[in-house]
DNA sequence: ATAGCGTACTTACACGAGTAAGGTGACACG
DNA sequence: CGTGTCACCTTACTCGTGTAAGTACGCTAT
């Protein structure tokens, strides 16, 4: 009734378990050989009675779970499904299979996934969320889960382990000077990411974005920065707020595309036409940025190819444990296509 | 160096391995008393040691990984990771992990996955792909699986296992109907579905299409329905040849809002406004959905609850095998916005 | 004839945990 | 004083696999 084993596969064979195990794992490095004939009725037998190995025992003996976990903030934000695509594909590919946390990070939950790994239900972790900084007990844990030696990767580049990262501050150099070049002034940054807190993540956003207007001559006015959640309700209520100042901006950047999506829409439910009446920039060039209408004027740094990256330098770190810090840049680049345009007046 | 276990737990607290494990399990049903003591001293060997029970280990024994597996088409798909979203929270509040596989469905990649299933890497399954139907092996797979009581969950309800399924019939035709209403007479539906093949995946949207027009006296014009693929740029194409006809539908079908937004992109680009000019609906109610210029008329099943019931679902499966088959249905309801108006002239 | 060696296997231990069954001492009761 | 009972803990087996070390055989070389 039960499943067959090793033990029910090597009776219908006449063979030791042992030589099952070595039949299946190929009886490598020349050691213990096995004849064809032999190698031949343990083929058969584990056909006929359909044995496939137990991954529980496998993962126990060898220590190796051919599992990783990707944490990311936000399945809702396709961007981050992006990495997740290219993440698995890679791992697919490499035999590995994935585990997906998606949360609002707290606490909480970050203990709990660093418990997870040292429980070892993962060989490696891939963490697309920065919610570490927030939380000074889950930064201990990841000093903890660092010092034990487990594989991490980041798509930041924040802690000091393995890193994919894109380098945004350039690129929102590059944004700040072609808005400039349109002749906007007032520039209004949409500040919101996953998750509980998260005020210090977008820095590589918010730091270039007023670096660029001290260096235009421009005065910071805070009323032009608004933080909010990473939904696109919460994307509509931000530009709903810049939008009603009485001075409102002519262009506004979106930390996000997703929350750019909300962004535009109440500037259409304000009646203002894109990018006539007011500019639109985010980050990530989700998929349908390209289809939205307007399309959106966006920085990417090709998720896809990152995730799939992310993979291999977190199976290059289970690989070899040894190995110095791994640290991949990706370039983020400016896609310029609808939602932006020459400021009014 | 090494992670400690119930071994290095038990020398330190001076007391046998089982001991510890028995401490650890709560010494449930009366048997095998501790005392309060001796429990103590576990506890706190425990605690000096940082030790973590091994997941591999405890899967092997007790037979359960605590993980389920969820396959879904497209992780590019908003809606399908509504369903993921849902899925994960209800998992992670249950104790289990989730892993996930997006993929574009094929042949063996069902029979890997299934594989996987017997290996027993998971608990257990959700299916939010209806690839099955498209091959004779993965069919044959899937029996062979199902016959050895390993549970499963179905998004749809074609495999006679455990669902949650939504009836879209019903709701098509009140689309339908509510087109007509609207005037609508030449109405295209666009058809692309995830993966390799999947013709006769959107039967119940297809189907009570065809009889609405049928029972509305409208002869069924082939070349208004596309079949495509599942991506934006597909919906694009599919929804451009619809509007290329020499007499073009006044409202176009799609079968996801994904398509959706590549469909109504296309009407822009030919320069036609919605819904003045043409109406357009689709189904799943993405986030987004909401948010868009316009905002889309659509059928939503409500995803996320979708996905925590199916994990509840599953899990009952999973504590209970013997369960008779359950099967959830879910309602589907049009939502009216602004991707619709009436009929041009 | 016997030591030596390669081939082809088997035996035996380990991975880390759960748990049934067995042991030990203290105390009560006949 | 023996037997029983109870509380408390240990011994020993198990899950299914990987693999080092050992055994048995046949052949060659001395």
């Amino acid at each position: 009734m039960n499943r067959p084993t090793q033990v029910d596969v090597a009776q219908r064979a006449g063979v030791s378990r042992a030589t099952v195990s070595y039949v299946l794992n190929g009886t490598t490095n020349g050691r213990v050989p096995i004849s064809d004939e032999t190698r031949q009725r343990v083929l058969e037998a584990i056909e006929e009675l359909g044995y496939e190995p137990d991954a529980r025992a496998q993962a126990l003996r060898s220590g190796s779970t051919k599992t990783i976990a990707l944490i990311i903030p936000d399945l809702r934000n396709p961007h981050f499904c992006e990495y997740a695509t290219g993440i698995e594909e890679a791992a697919r590919a490499a035999g590995y299979h994935m585990l997906l946390s998606s949360t609002t990070l707290n606490d909480e939950y970050a203990v709990e996934v660093f418990k997870d790994l040292s429980r070892r239900r993962f060989d490696g972790l891939i963490l697309a969320s920065s919610f570490i900084l927030e939380s000074k007990e889950a930064q201990a844990t990841l000093d903890q889960v660092r010092k034990s030696g487990l594989p991490i990767v980041e798509l930041s580049d924040n802690y000091g382990v393995d890193a994919v990262a894109a380098d945004y501050r350039n690129a929102t150099m590059e944004v700040m000077d072609y808005l400039f070049s349109l002749g906007h002034r007032r520039i209004g940054l949409i500040y919101g990411v996953g998750g509980v807190g998260g005020h210090e993540l977008a820095d590589d956003r918010l730091q270039p974005y007023r670096a660029s207007l001290e260096a235009a001559g421009i005065s910071i006015d805070d009323d032009l920065i608004v933080e909010c959640g990473p939904t696109i309700e919460d994307g509509y209520q931000a530009s709903k707020r810049l939008l009603e100042l009485a001075s409102r901006p002519t262009a506004i950047l979106a930390i996000n595309d997703l929350l750019a999506i909300g962004a535009l829409r109440a500037a259409a439910d304000r009646g203002l036409q894109v990018p006539k009446d007011i500019s639109f920039v985010s980050y990530d060039d989700i998929p349908m940025a390209n289809y939205l209408l307007p399309r959106l004027t966006t920085v990417t740094k090709d998720a896809l190819n990152s995730g799939r990256k992310a993979f291999e330098v977190l199976l290059a770190r289970i690989q070899n444990p040894d190995l110095p810090r791994q640290v991949v840049h990706n370039p983020a680049r400016l896609i310029i296509r609808e939602s932006t345009g020459p400021a009014p007046f």
